[in-house]
DNA sequence: GCGCGTTACTAACGCGAGTTATCTGCCCAG
DNA sequence: CTGGGCAGATAACTCGCGTTAGTAACGCGC
């Protein structure tokens, strides 16, 4: 390893410049408030960076009392992050605005059994957290939110006075559904993307039945079949949901990683999509526009959802005034795997 | 907000527990050489506790001099990480291991044009830095390594001295192009996973090369084509590959999303695969085993590459002895996608 | 030539820990 | 009784920076 000289500090820089320390700093954090005239000012930003002088992060946060940096906790098993295919995406979007607002990441992957994350926030190495995916029984996060800490949900839960960010998993859903009823389909079936404990299950589901109530279709329960995260659950779910007497014109799969094994199923049978039957996914994770045929699907705006949370809680710890609880919209992307009914001969 | 009371300090402990902060350090930080008795060190533990003390993390960082963070630079486009089905999976990696070391990851993504990171090590908030995927010309990182910085390459570069980690992409390669000739292909094509610029596409097209060279089969330029991440990309390049005049019976593509291009092109094409073709892909995603046919593909052990990487960084800042360069495995995963071609009638 | 306000700057403290050098008893050998 | 040695602690310094309170020099009006 090469010899490395000693970082040089600000008492270095205010000695090169022929000033005292606090100039120094007054300077380089522009108080504009402490009159420094414009040759002193060169002065000592010369000096800076003839010595290469960057602050020295723990110090600044020991003195200011904050890290800058903000924590990213992922509670999800080591599978579930494989299988998410957006969640590279979202923590571009957290980074990217939490960089705008200057602050840095910190990382914190944590499966649900894995261990405490509340150290991160006590030992101030972050000033505030964004928890992705937490079980609705996590009693570490209820804590640290009823002390006051900054804490952004990057989902949703029930019973937890969070401020928290998430897409619009209802109204998703029931856009979708929607675009398979306005295309004459009434007999609909439901593939969830994972148990119903999930909020987000829950929810799409609920889309789901809305749209049917809409219509004036009853709900019949037989029609919804739970998936869980992979594709290989569609396959089952779809194979399942074949078995119906009275068969189905149309799916509504939530997720279009088990979409993708609903559609294999679906051409193990036989079936031609969208020819015998219509399929509507979730997400718009990047290979779906590459399916066979092409999936209609709700795009989830992962980076949105990431900025959005970045910016919820960098807004949080600046003061500014921030929302409890934000849902950004989903968009409805028709592709090739949705068409009308065979021998469907009219209108809605 | 709830009014939250002061954080506990080591001198509010050392007051509880009627000793100097000096000793609370010493227990604390699990000083053998220190002699504490046994009542004054569970005094101590037991102030610590009930006062809810949690060392503070900048503090301790300025004291020590060392953040126990590594920061891991993702020099990619927001594009390139939303295409890459395994970066979460690596990051998961890092991380785990960066815990079981005592550290933590702070992630830094950074499109390739999008400003510097060298500002993190000089600015000490991290130990040292996984660098992921940067230029060949990045001159940034040459510097940092050139003055000595703990810096570890995940990935491979040429010219650079700087320790890396990388997966086996060329023996990879060759395994994949092995498994068909071993089947009994002679004609095999290749769509590369990216343009060769990038170190990794190279080493793969090196690696079909030497496969083919050992088994005394020419290289014909015409069946070597350029992929470029995404599925689309296999689409065009299959495409052109089927309209070479000798028809392949195979083709070894070196990404599995390029690969899904490329056999949605053969079933356009009324090909049936492996009936017709034979195809394998590289990376093994998550999704790959549910192509239709299941992919057969070199596994890239995502995880692994990142607990690698991770361990060489803390290895190195540990002062433990490390390898300047660590290639790991790939493995062949034959699933049905990969078939003794048309027409053949012996072994190899 | 005194008081007063600016302008331009600095001394000194605090942030919360780690760490070195030292100090206090106490026991025991001489 | 004295001095050495040791166990058990601690005072005091350090890390690098932010910040408050304060000083010195200067100009200006009367």
């Amino acid at each position: 390893m090469a010899e490395r000289r000693r970082r040089a500090t600000s008492a270095d820089v205010a000695a090169r410049a022929g000033v005292s320390r606090t100039t120094v700093s007054f300077v380089l954090n522009a108080k504009a408030d402490a009159g420094i005239p414009p040759g002193t000012r060169r002065r000592i930003e010369e000096a800076a960076r003839e010595l290469g002088y960057h602050p020295h992060g723990a110090a600044r946060a020991l003195a200011s009392g904050t890290s800058h940096t903000i924590g990213l906790v992922l509670r999800q098993s080591a599978e579930q992050v494989a299988a998410d295919a957006l969640l590279a995406e979202t923590l571009w979007g957290v980074a990217a605005e939490a960089r705008t607002g200057g602050y840095r990441v910190l990382v914190e992957p944590l499966s649900p059994d894995g261990g405490r994350y509340s150290d991160l926030l006590l030992s101030q190495q972050v000033d505030g957290l964004i928890v992705s995916g937490p079980r609705v029984d996590d009693e570490e996060l209820a804590a640290l939110v009823a002390e006051g800490f900054p804490i952004i949900l990057q989902g949703s839960l029930p019973d937890v006075p969070v401020p928290s960010v998430d897409i619009d998993n209802r109204a998703g859903a029931r856009t979708a559904v929607e675009h398979l009823i306005g295309l004459g389909h009434r007999r609909i079936g439901c593939i969830t993307n994972a148990p119903l404990a999930y909020t987000a299950a829950a929810d799409r589901v609920a889309g789901y039945g809305e749209a049917l109530a809409a219509a004036g279709i009853g709900l019949d329960p037989d029609l919804v079949i739970e998936g869980a995260f992979d594709a290989a659950s569609g396959h089952v779910a779809m194979t399942s949901l074949l078995a119906t007497h009275n068969p189905i014109t149309a799916v509504f799969v939530a997720s279009d990683i088990v979409a993708f094994g609903a559609l294999r199923a679906l051409r193990e049978a036989g079936l031609r999509v969208p020819a015998d039957i219509s399929v509507v996914g979730f997400d718009d994770i990047p290979l779906a526009r590459h399916f066979d045929p092409p999936l209609t699907t709700i795009r989830l705006p992962a980076n949105a959802l990431g900025a959005a949370a970045g910016r919820a809680l960098v807004d949080r710890l600046t003061g500014r005034p921030t929302s409890e609880r934000t849902l950004l919209p989903t968009e409805l992307i028709v592709r090739e795997s949705t068409a009308v009914p065979r021998n469907h001969t009219g209108g809605p």
